[in-house]
DNA sequence: ATTGTAGTTGCGTAGTTACGCAAGTACGAG
DNA sequence: CTCGTACTTGCGTAACTACGCAACTACAAT
């Protein structure tokens, strides 16, 4: 029972769902999600600035999360791997269900819930 | 062309990312990946200290990432949702692959490379 | 050559997070 | 009641990150 976890792939992983963990990258990878596009063209569709979408669509490409390539003037980026955005989605939709869930236990009040009905009672 | 994107989706999504974003957390999600199990057992597996486990732990139940039961003197904790860890080793494997064809491409010289070959030329 | 469009980069500030230590709670066993 | 085990929490520090502004590069069009 020596080495259990494997330090280098943690770290690797971890670094790489940090593309995941802001709602601006979100929004980048929104945009991104059917199509490449622009720097103006994400920054526009997700409503940042160019400079802080240029800033994370760097760092996004640093870790690999996105591909970048020059046409013309501008700079066409795209997500590198069909597998982040559907795990992304994957996700969405735990969580969504989740999300429901909670909200149905509390319009369905317990049988423990003595006061306070929020629906008609049974 | 007004409302393009979920403010709050994105932040909630964002935010929930942040759980697999830190090398730290991965550990932990990895000792838990095929069982439930108690704080000083999850500490030992990934070799942490039992404070900074129960402190992501803690981070992990409050973003949904986790769920904790009590069970004698001891806190038991599981993965939330198996989508959690399903999404968790999708990326991994499309990373995995990515570098491995990285290290091919190092390996094999493109015909664009006109100088320093670093293997023998073709 | 000058201008305009498209992106990138350096720097400073403000805000966030991780971690250890020490102190605290909860509870079963003797 | 006291002790030990299992965990949690408050606090301080050090490290990191996001973002805007202003300055810069790259290149096409006039």
């Amino acid at each position: 029972m020596e080495k259990k976890i494997n330090d280098a792939s943690c770290q690797l992983l971890g670094s790489f769902f940090t593309i995941f963990a802001h709602a601006t990258r979100m929004r980048i990878l929104c945009a991104l999600q059917y199509q490449p596009r622009t720097v103006t063209e994400i920054a526009n569709y997700a409503d940042l600035s160019i400079t802080n979408t240029s800033q994370h669509l760097r760092l996004m490409r640093d870790r690999g999360a996105v591909i970048s390539e020059k046409q013309a003037q501008s700079v066409y980026y795209r997500i590198a791997d069909p597998r982040f955005a559907q795990a992304m989605h994957m996700i969405r939709e735990a969580l969504q269900e989740r999300m429901q869930q909670e909200t149905n236990d509390v319009a369905i009040p317990a049988r423990h819930q003595k006061t306070t009905r929020v629906l008609q009672p049974a």
